[in-house]
DNA sequence: TTTCTTGTTTGGTCCGACCAAGCAATGGGC
DNA sequence: GCCCATTGCTTGGTCGGACCAAACAAGAAA
C-alpha cells in the first residue's frame, strides 16, 4: 500500500493558487455562474489582500481554461465575467500534450475512434432534419468532383463535428474537436504526401456517405460501428503509412508508437 | 454560409499571450521536450522586452496544463522545467465546466462509457498479468463483507483505472481519470443517499467480477460491451434515481439533463 | 434634441524592490 | 587532509505603485 508516488508532493501553496482556490469555491458551490462579474481586480486585491498580480495570475489561469472573459471598460459587458467556452480551452491543453509526445498519435486516434463512435450513436438516434441536413451539405462539398484536399479536409472536419453537434453530448461534441484541432497539422501533412490521392478520396466519400445514411436511417448500431471503422481504416491505411514512408524516420515511429511501456 | 458567429472574434492579443504564443511554438516544433528549462524568468524579460508580470502570467497559464513545473534555487530541477501532467489540468478544467453546467452529468456518463469502453477493449488485447492482479487486488478490497461506502468507492475508482492502465492508452487513461475526478463528489453524495446499499453493491461486485473475466479471457468485445453497460446501468439507477429523489428539483434535474437544446 | 466633451471605471502593462528557497563555493576547525 | 558551517548567488514568489487605453456615462454645448 505504500505506493511512492503518494507521498511525493507537499505542495507550498502560492498566492495565486489560494485565490484560485476561493473563486473555484465559488463556482461549485453554484454561487457564480455563467455570466455573473467578479469584483473588479482592486477590489479583489482588498477582499483577498493580496497583490493585484496574483489575482491577476489566478485570472489568467482561469481565462485559459475557458472559464473567464475579461474586457476593459464600464460597460455591462465588461470586467472579469465567468463564461463557458471549453473547447478552446481543451483544444490549447491536448495540442501541447500531444506535441510533447504525450500522447503518440496512435493514441490520440483511438480516442477519437471512440468518442465518435459515441456520437454517431446519439446522432442515430436523436438527428433532427437540420442536422442531416448539415452534413448532406458537408457530403456535397467534399462530392465536387475537382476538390481540392484542402478544402476536402475542411468539410470533413466540418462533417465530423456535425455529427458529434448533432448527437447533442457537449462534452463529447468539445472532446472531438480539441483532439480533432490538436492533429489537424499531421492530419494536413499526411493528406499532402498522399501518392494515390483519388483512390484514397473516392473510398472516403463512400465511407461518409455510408455513415450518414446509417444516422439517417436510425440505425445507432450500425452508425457507431462505420464511424469507429471509418477512423481506423484512415489512420491505418493512410497516416500511418505515408508518415512513416520515405522521411520515416525512428523518431517519427516514436511520435505514431509513442516510447515502449515501461512499468 | 455568413455564420453571424464566425465574425465576432477580432481579439487583440494581450502581452501574455504573444509570449505564451513564443513558447508553444517551441514546444510545437520540438524544441522544447520534456524535461528541458526555460531561460530564468528574469532573462525571459530581456530576450522578448516584455515584462516579468506578462512572463509569469503565461507561465502560470502553461503551468495550469500540466506542461510545466516551476521551482526556486538553483539546482538541476530548479527554474521553469517542461512536465507532463495532463491529467491534473484536464480535471480541473472539467470540474469547473461541469460545475457550470456547460457539461450535463448526462454527458459526462456518456463520454465515461465511451471512453471506458475503449479502454477495456484495449486492456482485454494486452493486458499484462500485473495489470490483472492489480485489477483483482481493487476486486478483493471490494468483496470485503462490511466494507465502507466510500472504501467501495475508492477502490471502485481504481479498479477502473487500473483497467484505463492496462489499455496503455495514456490519452484515454488521463481523460478517464480526469473525468472520473470531476464527477468524484457527484458520486459520492449519490453512493451516500443510495437506499438499498446492500443490493446495489452486490450488483457491482457481479458486473466487476464480469469485467475482469472477459479482460482475462482476451475478449474484447464481451469486455467492452460490460464496461459499458456497467457505466449507463449505474448511473441510469443510482445516480439518477437518488439525485432526483426527495430534493429533486427542478436545479438538479437541469444538472442531470442540461438546459434543453437550442438552434 | 442631438452631439461633443469630460470624467470615471476597468483591465493591460510595466518597473523596481524585497523575500525565501536552494545550491555552490568558501573557509575555518578537527 | 577531511568535514561541516558560513556566505553568496541564482531563481521563483510577492508586493506596491504608477501609467496607459478602452469603454461607457454624464453633463455641457450646439
Amino acid at each position: 500500500m505504500a505506493e511512492p508516488t503518494l507521498w511525493e508532493p507537499v505542495p507550498r501553496s502560492r498566492t495565486y493558487e489560494l485565490v484560485l482556490a476561493r473563486i473555484e469555491e465559488q463556482i461549485l458551490a453554484g454561487k457564480l455562474r455563467v455570466g455573473d462579474r467578479l469584483p473588479p481586480e482592486r477590489e479583489l486585491v482588498e477582499l483577498l489582500e493580496v497583490s493585484r498580480a496574483a489575482i491577476r495570475e489566478a485570472l489568467r489561469v482561469l481565462e485559459a481554461q475557458g472559464v473567464l472573459r475579461a474586457r476593459v471598460g464600464t460597460g455591462p459587458d465588461s470586467g472579469s465575467v465567468i463564461a463557458a467556452m471549453p473547447s478552446a480551452g481543451l483544444t490549447q491543453l491536448l495540442r501541447l500534450h500531444i506535441a510533447l509526445a504525450n500522447f503518440p498519435v496512435k493514441d490520440v486516434v483511438e480516442a477519437r475512434a471512440a468518442l465518435e463512435r459515441s456520437s454517431a450513436r446519439l446522432a442515430a438516434d436523436q438527428a433532427t432534419e437540420a442536422d442531416l441536413d448539415r452534413m448532406a451539405e458537408c457530403l456535397a462539398h467534399m462530392d465536387v468532383p475537382e476538390v481540392s484536399r484542402e478544402e476536402f479536409n475542411d468539410h470533413d472536419t466540418r462533417f465530423h463535428v456535425a455529427i458529434a453537434e448533432a448527437g447533442g453530448n457537449r462534452l463529447v461534441t468539445d472532446l472531438t474537436v480539441a483532439v480533432r484541432n490538436a492533429v489537424r497539422h499531421t492530419l494536413m501533412t499526411a493528406f499532402h504526401r498522399l501518392d494515390d490521392w483519388e483512390a484514397e478520396r473516392d473510398r472516403l466519400r463512400a465511407e461518409h456517405h455510408a455513415i450518414h445514411d446509417a444516422i439517417a436511417a436510425g440505425d445507432a448500431e450500425r452508425a457507431g460501428d462505420l464511424v469507429e471503422s471509418h477512423i481506423h481504416r484512415f489512420h491505418h491505411d493512410v497516416v500511418r503509412t505515408v508518415l512513416q514512408s520515405p522521411e520515416g524516420t525512428s523518431a517519427q515511429s516514436a511520435i505514431w508508437d509513442g516510447p515502449p511501456r515501461e512499468r
